[in-house]
RNA sequence: GGUUCCGUAGCUCAGUUGGAUAGAGCAACAGCCUUCUAAGCUGUAGGUCGAGCGUUCGAACCGCUCCGGAAUCACCA
């Protein structure tokens, strides 16, 4: 039982006593800073039972607590709002379960099974902001998941296949003249990114040509020379054609080894690896299967549909005349076969918030065919990453690359690091995983902070702040905190708090340390990383305005002096672990 | 046009199921390092919570209408 329970509890059992009343609404919340008192009682709902003024009616509750209750210390009352605090006793003992227990902030086992899919790149172009946004949600999300108690598994889904892969490998085939990674000094995913912009290129030109030639802008982007290659190249390798599939092998590999270095990079993992182009004939099966059924239906010129208009929805294609198979395709396979291996209890899709359409899609088509499991499917679905100017657009050059974004940032960090002289005493090595640590911090944070819902903006021509309400900054309290507790170790005081009390701004603290399970379990609840990263930036501010006015190692009474280091060092342990929620690593020095 | 989402300070964002005088950071201005890390701390200034109506003891939050923006409605993924 948390302690708001407790409360409200201890209150509801108040009203019982005073007024009889036996399911009155009772509701707690924490009080606001500017009140004297710990949480809240608003009286508003329990005039009725009582027959009394707002006033009368707190002061009575409240009365009644205070003598019945020994961990309510005090009350007052301002308007209908009754203020209860609890007792230095009290916290000080929610101080003691913290530092006694190991596993702060993460909840017993729940027994269900989560699966996240995210990342889901695409194998012909290299990851871009918008991806960065998607892995480190996913993964942040995964390790809510996993701190909530679940057993989570995390899965990437590569569309290694269709139209937009082969046109990379076309124009390559065309224009390549043999380059390879190793052969350019490339990183893969950029020279097969590099070549998808290229057929874009010769595209357009064979349809301008078209046009000048008096042709329909509609009919020349179906005639075009280019795109009727690559449609013939996706239904040669649909029928394994060694040349193309030799190709495909070859390029997808190429752009494999370019991901591995940008997810190490990022500091994001997988348990497992679905490949679109192993999951799409099993999707074809089931589309067999819900012709045969009736749920779907064929039109004359082949291609296959389902009928969602009942549904408020539209119809939409699920095999196209020529007997390739499209993104829906594949993505029933795909959730059939987890199901198959996992009989997962729920599945989260990190998809931005572009694909809404295509998940309520496929949950509904799920559900057509018979599988109760559609239920448990969420679709995480994230806003954009939008720049000054709106969308990122290749066309444009404006997209902002993962790597570079990433280079970037460590390489900020580190001016800004030598700058202010933190590197003096540090080694190149020690040097160079401090600016890592901070660059990929400040990224992290700056990107998980915001409610995934939500659009959010990026100015690449404004570098991500260090100072305020970003990652460096808690960073810069944990370093903090250790520096303290390697001091306090170097001089061997006394680490005997027996017999210390808490003073208010160290309750402040422990309060907030207590909320931190609560905030986890939100977080797993509305998948939101952006709950944590909210909660341990006023867990450092406290912190920063605690220690600016209480000094540590300077104070004289040795039971204060280990306490307070207690307190520093339960306050440094969760800043550590709500930022690995986060994939953000905390220097012991910076 | 249909569906879904969004609109809070100059900028970027918080605001937990409806609760007290709507909060941070950045930018601006004024202060604080002979003292445990100043990537810090304190203060000043900055708001018709897009607009209106309604429900309620009480609305940034719920409902309706409008305004503005985004996504989607592809034989792309």
């Amino acid at each position: 039982m948390n302690i708001e329970q407790f409360v409200e509890s201890k209150s509801a059992a108040a009203v019982e006593a005073l007024f009889g009343a036996r399911d009155a609404v009772v509701q707690i919340q924490k009080t606001r800073k500017e009140f004297a008192g710990d949480y809240t009682l608003v009286v508003f709902p329990l005039l009725k039972a009582s027959g009394r003024g707002p006033e009368q009616t707190a002061a009575a509750i409240g009365g009644w607590l205070v003598a019945n209750v020994a961990e309510i210390e005090a009350f007052n009352v301002v308007k209908g709002f009754l203020n209860l605090s609890l007792s230095e006793a009290f916290w000080a003992a929610r101080f003691a379960e913290i530092a006694t227990d190991a596993n702060f902030g993460h909840h017993a086992p729940s027994g269900r099974t989560v699966m996240v899919e995210y990342s889901s790149p695409n194998t012909n172009k290299p990851l871009h902001l918008g991806h960065v946004r998607n892995n480190l949600l996913g993964w942040s999300v995964a390790e809510i998941l996993k701190a909530c108690g679940h057993k989570v598994l995390k899965v990437n889904l590569v569309n290694d296949r269709g139209i937009h892969i082969c046109k990379s490998m076309l124009a390559w085939q065309l224009f390549g003249g043999g380059e390879t990674p190793a052969s350019t000094g490339m990183k893969g995913d950029h020279l097969v990114g590099k070549y998808y912009v290229e057929f874009d290129k010769h595209y357009k030109a064979e349809i301008k040509e078209l046009v000048a030639g008096g042709m329909d802008e509609e009919e020349a982007k179906r005639q075009a020379p280019m795109i009727l290659q690559a449609q013939e190249m996706l239904r040669r390798w649909e029928q394994k054609d060694p040349e193309i599939y030799a190709l495909w092998e070859r390029m997808n590999g190429w752009v494999y080894d370019g991901f591995e270095k940008t997810y190490a990079a990022m500091g994001v993992d997988f348990d497992r690896t679905y490949y679109e182009s192993q999951t799409y004939l099993l999707g074809k099966s089931l589309v067999d299967k819900g012709l045969a059924a009736g749920v779907f239906f064929r039109r004359d010129d082949g291609s296959v549909w389902v009928d969602l208009e009942a549904d408020g929805l539209d119809q939409k294609l699920l095999l196209r005349s020529d007997g390739t198979s499209v993104y829906m395709t594949q993505d029933l396979g795909t959730a059939y076969q987890r199901y198959e291996e996992y009989r997962f209890d729920d599945l989260i899709y990190v998809v931005g918030n572009e694909q809404n359409y295509h998940f309520q899609v496929l949950k509904l088509i799920l559900s057509k065919l018979g599988n109760a499991w559609a239920d448990h499917i969420t679709h995480l679905s994230y806003g954009m990453v939008e720049l000054p100017e709106g969308k990122m657009k290749s066309r444009e050059g404006t997209v902002v690359d993962a790597d570079d974004l990433i280079a970037g940032m460590v390489a900020t960090a580190h001016d800004m690091s030598q700058e202010l002289g933190k590197l003096d005493d540090a080694t190149p090595e020690q040097a160079d995983a401090i600016s890592r640590m901070v660059g990929l911090g400040a990224l992290k944070y700056f990107i998980l902070k915001v409610d995934p819902r939500k659009t959010m903006l990026f100015d690449p021509r404004e570098s991500i702040d260090f100072n305020g309400n970003t990652g460096p900054f808690i960073q810069y309290t944990h370093a903090r905190i250790r520096s303290v507790l390697r001091k306090a170790a170097e001089t061997g005081v006394s680490r005997d708090a027996t017999g210390a009390t808490p003073l208010p701004a160290e309750v402040e603290l422990i309060k907030q340390l207590t909320d931190f399970p609560g905030v986890v379990a939100a977080a797993g609840e509305n998948f939101s990383p952006a709950l944590v990263a909210n909660y341990v930036y006023e867990l450092a501010k406290l912190y920063n305005g605690y220690y600016h006015d209480h000094s540590i190692l300077r104070e004289e009474n040795a039971a204060v002096r280990a306490f307070r280091l207690d307190l520093s060092e339960q306050t440094g342990r969760v800043i550590a672990s709500a930022m690995a929620l986060l994939g953000i690593a905390v220097p012991e020095r910076m």
